[in-house]
DNA sequence: CTCTCTGTCATAGGACTGTATGACAGTTGT
DNA sequence: ACAACTGTCATACAGTCCTATGACAGAGAG
């Protein structure tokens, strides 16, 4: 399992670590009741405080992802295959509402609004190729 | 013209601001070439600081949506009309593409994400008209 | 000019947030 | 029992954000 920082990217360093984590266990790249590295090695290896992984793990833990066991480690919830799916609804509900509440303050009609957000969907892909195929060069 | 903050939305008060100014634009409740309240007697009014006000409209201004002119006062950008649909739709963009991006994060596939926009647009607008009909009784 | 209106800037207080340090408690293996 | 590991908590420091206060400068009416 490989995790990177980005000290300059303005977002804080646990909550990078919050997104990478969510996406490994919704990947599957981290399997259920795998151990999470541990707090102290992760920290060194990432040059980063072990309260700032202690942090991200608090809150993988609030939202359920991973259960931690004071003395032996964290590790990713047994249980948590069948919830996985409403876990990243719920995530994603609070991103899309607030889109749509933003769309209903500017008047923009419901029509317009999914208009723009399949157009978006299509542009951002594009730019994700894009820097796939930079990324191989 | 009629505003209102509200202090516990946890919101900052210059943004709630920014917000309902845009949407007075937007909707046509506020005429190009308008003249906005004055900042001091709105913060009066809405128990707000003064300068509270004042950096609601420096945000505004950035954003091209008013014009102020030093000691007289701030209005509704006169050529703001024909802009109006692109700033709107800019506004709206940042947020909508925060929500792909999650959801690209999160591993949902595009067609599983337009559902769920669909969806939450039908159910907050739901919830929009039950609250009408409270406010009504 | 003077008075009063307009917005502006410098500054500071208060709250919150992200990170850092040290001492602590539970678990495991020797 | 001891040592080495695990996560946890209290605390503190720094930075940022929002708001507040006071002094300032331009515009227009008298």
């Amino acid at each position: 399992m490989l995790f990177q920082v980005n000290f300059k990217s303005g977002k804080p360093v646990y909550l990078q670590l919050v997104d990478q984590i969510q996406a490994a266990a919704a990947s599957g790249a981290l399997a259920p009741g795998e151990a999470l590295p541990s707090i102290r090695p992760l920290a060194e290896e990432l040059r980063v405080n072990r309260n700032t992984v202690a942090k991200a793990y608090t809150e993988l833990e609030s939202q359920g992802v991973i259960e931690t066991l004071p003395g032996k480690g964290c590790f990713l919830k047994e249980n948590h295959s069948p919830l996985r799916k409403e876990i990243r609804r719920k995530l994603l509900i609070e991103e899309i509402d607030q889109a749509i509440v933003k769309a209903h303050h500017l008047q923009v009609p419901g029509p317009e609004f999914l208009k723009l957000v399949e157009h978006r969907m299509e542009a951002l892909e594009d730019k994700r190729r894009a820097n796939e195929i930079e990324k191989e060069e």
